[in-house]
DNA sequence: GCGCTTAGTGACAATGGCTTTCGATGAGCG
DNA sequence: CGCTCATCGAAAGCCATTGTCACTAAGCGC
């Protein structure tokens, strides 16, 4: 329950399957679409292995995550361990990471400044791309 | 399609209904809520109806909504129509709203450094406040 | 007032991402 | 090799929200 190596204490199969497909894959995808890319590939995962690898390797920060708008979650692999926010294109996906120690700093002030705790915050900035963009 | 005026064409009972509950009513509350609300007062309205009306309003400008890290949305009337962000208390729900000029321009600019366009952004904080925290 | 057109309504079904359930499976230890 | 318990996964559940479509009534012209 406290392994502070990897967090991970089982090297099972389907863990390896998805980490495999996340070394090859780049930008953000959902839950739903690396579970299809696995079924895609012969990797036999069920969706709910997915779901539980992905949140796993969110908490230990070996994944990076946002959401869309919508409320869905998108996962890759982290490029950056830095907080840092996104900025997506709404056409294609593509995404840009975007360091904001300003906003950080600015988000904790404004917080403690109402007296909050605790201070945590979601920032996502959406655009059209140059190219989506012709 | 284009009264620049109201935005809303008929005036029916259950929009006045909404309308009336939302003049009542502080803070931020689900269409759920809303909706349980309605019926508690005997206003005979249905979800769906909460729903539109609602977004109705988001779009014409005439309600602030949030959304809950859990993917749930919440209304309330604006009580500025500046462009402003949350932060929401975790526990009790109180909802401070913060005017983040500097965030807008930053999120703006770092857009536009990457050739996006059409920007949009969204940002809230989180935190547990004072009251809570005791 | 009186129709008429059509925006608006609402009960119900459907959607969709995600979580829970729980019996089956297999990783890793002794 | 045998055992135990973390892990798996198919299916059911969850739940806010959206779609469907027959019905209702707002407000216009008369």
């Amino acid at each position: 329950m406290s392994q502070a190596t990897t967090g991970m204490t089982r090297n099972t199969r389907q863990r390896a399957e998805v980490l495999a497909l996340l070394r090859e894959v780049d930008g953000f995808h959902s839950a739903q679409q690396l579970h299809q890319m696995l079924l895609d590939r012969q990797a036999r995962v069920g969706l709910t292995t997915v779901y539980r690898t992905l949140q796993l390797l969110v908490d230990t920060g070996e994944l990076d995550s946002t959401k869309l708008p919508g409320g869905e979650q998108l996962y890759r692999r982290c490029s950056q361990s830095r907080h840092h926010h996104h900025l997506v294109c709404r056409d294609c996906g593509r995404t840009v990471e975007v360091a904001g120690s300003a906003v950080e700093r600015w988000a904790d002030q404004v917080a403690r400044q109402h007296g909050f705790t605790d201070v945590g915050h979601t920032m996502e900035i959406f655009g059209t791309c140059g190219t989506c963009a012709a």
